[in-house]
DNA sequence: CGATGCCTGCCC
DNA sequence: GGGCAGGCATCG
């Protein structure tokens, strides 16, 4: 499911429905969720409390009070639900869960299986490679320009799959690659060392508003994303290119196209987002 | 690097 | 029945 906008979305629902209680109970039906293990977690979750809960690129970081973090990524259908009695039915896509002090449980849902949770001493967010290489947030005061463009020098491949590249920027993700080369009118397949100063400037920008206005939708609801309180996002509703192969560019009215770039499906306007053929940047 | 695996459900 | 899906780790 979910790209930055909508794992911040759902940090920001989750934290006042599970903030300040007392695990008392972790279970499972499919152990590889928990990269540690049942008995680590069991061991070193239980009997701590929720002290509040971070987020970096897509992963959540929620915070215990005994000096322990679980860095929780959702992957593609990773949800989170909190239900106010333990007698509450299960989803057949229910694999974990924790049971609270007061009786009430986190649960977490995911239908393919792919997402997973590690825990890791608060602090040592290092010691997880893909967050030790993780690149800058994209808010304004973390993202910076030269050193985006300096990155993106340094590879000859389609823009596109740089900017899923998550130690290029954080939290992009299929569905906001293809909304902000569109808003950049940058071709998915342009070299990202080809591009010009002024089009990284344009792109670079669009990438923090885009974002920013897509957090302040409360998420894209392409499929089945809800926050932590079920509810859908609204982004969904803004969006230009995704999912709209064969309809009118809101631009042009050329149609959207869909191709494949780096096995994963691309949307752009052939007329609004043209290949420019450049040997070096302008 | 690009390709494959992880999973299940849905759509064609 | 095959291909595809919001993502990442792990091959070769």
């Amino acid at each position: 499911m979910p790209e930055l906008p909508e794992v911040e979305t759902v940090r920001r629902s989750l934290l006042p429905l599970i903030k300040s209680k007392r695990i008392t109970a972790i279970s499972t039906n499919w152990a590889k969720i928990l990269i540690n293990g049942l008995p680590t977690f069991q061991k070193d979750v239980v009997g701590a409390a929720v002290t509040t809960i971070d987020r970096r690129g897509k992963y959540l970081l929620i915070r215990l009070n005994n000096g322990e973090t679980i860095v929780s990524h959702l992957r593609m259908e990773g949800r989170y639900y909190v239900v106010s009695d333990a007698h509450t039915p299960f989803d057949k896509h229910d694999h974990v869960t924790f049971t609270f002090q007061d009786g009430s449980q986190l649960r977490y849902r995911d239908l393919r299986k792919f997402g997973r949770m590690r825990l890791i001493h608060t602090g040592q967010e290092q010691s997880v490679p893909a967050l030790a290489k993780l690149g800058p947030e994209p808010t304004p005061a973390t993202f910076d320009e030269a050193a985006f463009a300096q990155k993106l020098k340094r590879h000859h491949k389609a823009i596109k799959s740089v900017l899923l590249d998550q130690t290029v920027v954080a939290g992009i993700g299929n569905i906001y690659a293809d909304e902000v080369l569109w808003l950049s009118r940058l071709n998915p397949l342009q070299p990202a060392d080809t591009l010009t100063k002024k089009e990284i400037h344009t792109l670079h920008d669009n990438i923090i508003k885009e974002l920013d206005a897509a957090i302040a939708a409360g998420g894209t609801s392409a499929h089945t994303y809800v926050d932590a309180e079920g509810n859908r996002g609204s982004f969904q509703d803004a969006l230009h290119v995704y999912d709209r192969e064969g309809t009118p560019c809101d631009r042009c009215g050329t149609l959207i196209v869909k191709i494949k770039v780096g096995q994963r499906g691309t949307h752009y306007c052939p007329h609004c987002q043209p290949l420019h053929q450049r040997r070096r940047p302008a």
